[in-house]
DNA sequence: TCTGCAAGGTGATCTGGATCAACGGGACCC
DNA sequence: GGGTCCCGTTGATCCAGATCACCTTGCAGA
């Protein structure tokens, strides 16, 4: 039976977001989106939502294919609306450094720069909404609560960074593996009420290129972590945590 | 004779904040702000901004005093008008990660949290203004211009702390380095037109310790850098940069 | 059915940077 | 003047994780 979590027990995002989400009429092209409430557009009145919404096209994109390249113009910003991503960088020589992995829920492409710094590329098949950026700048521009909707999505993110900094600069290859895992449980219970059970739509090398390491250390990670019974490799891409107390204990670097 | 910086050549974020700065009544409160251009108070008319400083109080600390530490509760938001800090978590083992120098016209103390996640040290004597968070985020509230201002400044925060993932998931420790220096001196010639030379207020330890690296690993790579004469060790903790172009190459990867 | 190949796993070996140790110099304080 | 402490530097040794090598499995395509 697992120890109850530390961090935020009462008032998750999901929580807080819905008490302001307003309802839509029958027949809102927003109607059935479902990270509306996740989103900025959650804070949207109908009438605005569907202006909003009009700026945007929908689009889809296979596993592998990219949403935008580094180096290319920034066009386009993204909402996704299903799957998931990885948001990466390139050295010269091909070593890689995925700085997150974007899902449902989450913005894309909005850069201060005129090109791209990093290539998004769907791990699953993705849905979005596309919006120009001109428009989705002027937009911003007319409805100044958007200008808080994104700091405060800017401000997320950049907590995540720096934690992820914490993670490749002073902690050992467990850590990182322990740490990475509960950021995704963490991330997938906001959404919806998932158990113990963590999936994992990446492979090796992109879990090794988002923790700094290799592939081969991170299958050995693994390994180990299932040896000491924290977790459990399940079929289907699929770990369950076992023990996640020890396993947070660890992440934080007070285990061994 | 220096190549020219390749990146930021016009258009940098001192020429294009200077453009939208109003100018102030002679006695105004904020007249004398060095950073005024620099930060989110540049946006504000005389009158918003004579109001938004009578919210906050002037303050100074000593080098080694700290303005916030990891766990306080996040009551006040502190604006820098002179000066540098570190911004540090700790691991319950004493390992150290530091986030980020922040300096004159940088925001600190913006947490979502209800706690602080990171320690603000200062480095040398630190000057700021200091907003209690509440009536600051009510003037937000009031002023929606005010969140398009948080959002890019965090957004600018994100994209660097970005960049410090690569470094710290990939970079090998003499790429660190020329990375560092690099980005110091970005961030000084913003400010003011220095020349080829950056000043580092901070120690080999906390050099070591925002890189990812050991002190005594900084300390080689620096005479490494200065054997291949890269770089010069002047008095005063000040560097010169000998070969920008070369050290960027290195920074980036390009090179061995 | 076979073939190719991408992904995961594991053993053997190597190495960049960590760790441990020692020294010199400057600032500060009796 | 002589401690003491902190900082930077350098040498010697160690080790966590990288690298290299190899095997297995699953699956898509011929």
């Amino acid at each position: 039976m697992p120890a109850p979590s530390e961090h935020r027990q009462a008032g998750s995002p999901g929580t807080e977001k819905s008490l302001r989400l307003t309802t839509l009429p029958e027949g809102h092209p927003c109607g059935r989106c479902a990270v509306r409430a996740a989103t900025i557009c959650g804070t949207l009145k109908a009438k605005e939502l569907g202006h909003f919404k009009s700026l945007s096209s929908s689009g889809y994109a296979e596993p592998s294919q990219c949403l935008f390249h580094e180096g290319d113009p920034a066009q386009l910003v993204y909402s996704i609306t299903s799957g998931s991503l990885k948001l990466y960088r390139l050295l010269p020589d091909g070593r890689r450094q995925i700085a997150a992995f974007p899902q449902a829920g989450d913005f894309l492409g909005l850069t201060l720069e005129k090109v791209h710094a990093y290539t998004a590329e769907a791990l699953e098949p993705v849905e979005y909404c596309r919006f120009p950026r001109q428009r989705f700048d002027a937009f911003v521009d007319e409805h100044p609560e958007m200008g808080r909707e994104l700091y405060l999505m800017a401000a997320h993110e950049l907590a995540a960074a720096r934690e992820q900094m914490v993670l490749l600069g002073r902690k050992t290859a467990r850590e990182r593996l322990a740490s990475f895992l509960l950021t995704l449980f963490d991330r997938a219970r906001c959404r919806n009420a998932d158990w113990e059970i963590v999936r994992l739509p990446m492979t090796r090398t992109d879990i090794a290129d988002h923790l700094g390491l290799t592939k081969e250390t991170v299958s050995r990670t693994f390994t180990s972590l299932r040896r000491t019974e924290m977790i459990a490799l399940l079929p289907g891409e699929r770990v369950e945590l076992l023990q996640r107390r020890r396993l947070e204990q660890l992440a934080c670097g007070e285990l061994g």
